[in-house]
DNA sequence: CTCCGTGCAAACGATTTGCACTATG
DNA sequence: CATAGTGCAAATCGTTTGCACGGAG
């Protein structure tokens, strides 16, 4: 992989974030530091980026995927009125190696655990909402 | 709600194929009861029924859409590589109230547990390949 | 120099919508 | 007989792709 241009301001981009972004909010950022950068090459980049190890595809609730600068194995929770999505530090303590194997006729590779509820900055506005 | 003619079709036939069909799975089905139906009704239907809790909409990983006609709460297991989706049932137990008040800022309104994995009808198939 | 990566525009797949018509309650 | 629901086609949204050109190794 060619460490190139855009695939450097993507990554740093993203990281400077602490967010998780879709593809297109990641492309209005990156298009100040780089104005003819197109959302094709945003898109190609966060898939091999994410194929490399080096950021995180969440494929959560929702149309648009989201990317995360944290490659470490977490859990999420997004917010169903703004979409938002936040890390969650969780023990999974029933979900182990002999729970896998009874669950089913599959070949498990991968699970997800995944929170929906509502994020603070939404929960103000609806009180404020209430007011009125 | 009105209790439309392709309504019922819909709704019979999803819970007659005891499987989890998108929308256009099921299009296909309804079409030979109902051959003027509109992907569309079907759509909007679907949007209908899970609202009214008659069937559940789910949001798995991968594009389309999938839809339950098994309304209890349980939790799914899909296959990586031909994306059927299967009905599992799992206790909870270290996902109790107290857990997801310490989790977050967030009022939590739900969660969901998905499992990815290879099915047994791919299982064979890969092994089947393997041999040649 | 060789390709991998880019920008652009066009294609794509899933879903939604505007509209005039139809049929349920 | 009012109005929720339908069929059709066009629109939309997120994402992917073909192609000719450009720059990293």
């Amino acid at each position: 992989m060619r460490m190139t241009n855009q695939r450097e301001v993507i990554l740093r981009e993203l990281r400077k974030s602490r967010q998780h972004l879709t593809a297109d909010e990641l492309y209005e950022r990156v298009k100040k530091d780089m104005p003819r950068i197109s959302l094709a090459t945003v898109y190609r980049n966060l898939e091999i980026l994410s194929e490399a190890g080096l950021i995180q595809k969440l494929e959560i609730s929702g149309r648009q995927k989201r990317f995360d600068w944290d490659t470490t194995v977490h859990d999420h929770i997004y917010c169903v009125q703004c979409h938002r999505v936040d890390n969650l530090e969780l023990e999974h303590k029933s979900i182990s190696g002999d729970t896998l194997k009874q669950i089913s006729s599959y070949e498990i590779t991968g699970y997800r655990l995944e929170f929906a509820g509502i994020c603070p900055e939404c929960k103000k506005k609806n009180s404020k909402k209430k007011e009125n």
